[in-house]
Order: C-alpha cells, then structure tokens, then sequence
DNA sequence: CTATGTAAAGATAATGATTCTCTTTTAGAA
DNA sequence: TTCTAAAAGAGAATCATTATCTTTACATAG
C-alpha cells in the first residue's frame, strides 16, 4: 500500500523523482500546483527538471495514483487523496480545503440511486462548496 | 432582462462585440470555450480582435453575467445560465451537460442548514457528476 | 554481479491559451 | 455636435505546460 507497491503494481519504475514528488504531495498536503511540487522538490534535489516533474505528475494522474483538482484559474492543482470527498473554495483566498462527510455521500449516493439521470452512467461525483473561510 | 438591460445595470458600454459574445454564448450553449466564442463571433464579425472577446468574457464573469466553468483542461469555458446548477462530466468525450433538480439542491441546501462547516460560511455549491454518456 | 534494453530523466525549445501594452476608435453623456 | 472615458484592435509578451532529443539508470536476465 505503500509508493513502491503502488509504483509496482502500475508497472512504473521505481526513480528517487517519483519518490520525492510523491513526497512532495503528501507534505505539502493543500492541492498543490506543480510549482509548489517543484519548489518543495529542488530542496532535497536541486538537480531535478521541471519536465520531469510534470512528466510524473501527468503518469501518476493517468495510472490514477493522483488526481488533479479542478480550478477556475490556469495552473492545475493535485491531491493523493483519492477517497471520494468534496472541496471547500475559498473566494477570497483561493484556498482549497478538503471536505468530508460519509452522511453527506450516502445522501447523495442515495438520491442518484432512485433517481437515474436519463443517457448517463454515473462514476463518481464531488461537491464544490464556494464561500469563505471565517477565523475561528 | 435582456443583453443591453444587464450591460446598462452593470455599468458597461453596449457595443456590438459585446452583444455577439453573449449571442455566441447562447448560440453555442455548451459551455464553450473562448476559441468555440471567437469562431463564431468571426462569422458576423470577421475584424474582432481575439484580445477583444478575451476583455469582453473576463469582465463579463467579473460583472457576475457569466461564470466560468471549471475543467482539468487548461481551456477555460463559459457559461450564461447563471440559476444554482451541476454539470455532467463525460470521461470520454469531455462533453459537459448541464443537470438541473431543485429536489436534490434542496437535500443538499437542508444538509448544510443542519450541519454548519466550521469556520467556512458557504456561500454557493455545485455537484460536479463524472461518468459517460450512453446513446438513448 | 554484470551487461543490456528500455523506460525515465534532463536540457532546452516549442506551443498555445491568455494577458499586456500601446494606439485608435467609439459609446454615450453633456 | 463635442468630448472624454471606456472599449476595441493589433500584436508582442507571458508562462504553464508539452514536445523533442540526448543521456542516464532501473530492473531483469544471464
Ligand atoms: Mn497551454
Ligand atoms: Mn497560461
Ligand atoms: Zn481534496
Ligand atoms: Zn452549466
């Protein structure tokens, strides 16, 4: 279940980048761009090409190790996240947080269950929420 | 209600690029992208500089008369039809449908005026659904 | 363990959607 | 009709992402 299991069970080598990107995903851990990525990354290997990096990304997002988060703006954003759950955006900020809610889920699972959207078979399904983040 | 009222209430000049972005908006009426806009505005308006119909949908979604619709691909789309609704997201084709159901809005509305976000204040949602489209 | 073939990395150029800058035109108020 | 700010037009620039080409290195077999 870990990065090499999952590298392995895609048929991908096993590189020191796929590891670090990966890496870089889960520490930075808010829906990072490839920039974000590549900053993070050039720390511990300052060597690495930005080509690279987003060569993984686009593999890990194609063999479904990442997903890429949809946003109103230009630079796409990744999670390895990959549990069904919901979006928090920020309209002010920008910010992206990560929402989850099993009842939520099961009430919409549930409503799709009855009634079938005519011509469509559904895969999957995820909430954007846009509102803005108040200090607690 | 119509084109020149909203520009008028917004605040903005009617000119005839305006109007036949909005037409092509709902000509179009798929969620088209700037270039999808820019094709068919060249028919009737072959001189209309590109940069134009650019300025023209950026504050257009910034007037609140269009919204942007969000993708994974790096092609931004538009959309006129302003009311609360989701989108149906082909895995195949990439072809995004609109899906309208007050019924299910108000499961999810009634959701979240039972269980508040904590430190979030939700301001609007959308459902976006993934799967493919099948012939009927 | 070493050799070998192939997948992946690196460097850098190209692409392409979008934005910027600057000049010219025009909507619309006076 | 005149005037001026707002908008349009032309084209260059930006910049995230892709593509191309060469070099390196994972991983498997011998
Ligand atoms: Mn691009
Ligand atoms: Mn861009
Ligand atoms: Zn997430
Ligand atoms: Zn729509």
């Amino acid at each position: 279940m870990n990065i090499h299991h999952k590298l392995k069970e895609k048929g991908l080598k096993i590189t020191p980048q796929r590891l670090v990107v990966m890496e870089a995903i889960f520490q930075l851990n808010n829906h990072p761009s490839a920039e974000n990525i590549i900053e993070y990354v050039k720390e511990k290997f300052p060597n690495i090409s930005v080509a690279t990096v987003y060569k993984v990304l686009d593999i890990f997002v194609e063999k479904g190790i990442l997903k890429k988060v949809k946003t109103d703006k230009d630079v796409m954003r990744y999670e390895g996240y990959l549990e069904r759950h919901h979006h928090l955006f920020c309209d002010e900020t920008h910010q992206i947080k990560d929402f989850h809610n099993k009842e939520l889920d099961a009430i919409i699972q549930n409503y799709f269950s009855k009634y079938k959207i005519k011509d469509f078979e559904i895969k999957d399904f995820q909430l954007n929420i846009n509102g803005v983040f108040k200090a607690s």
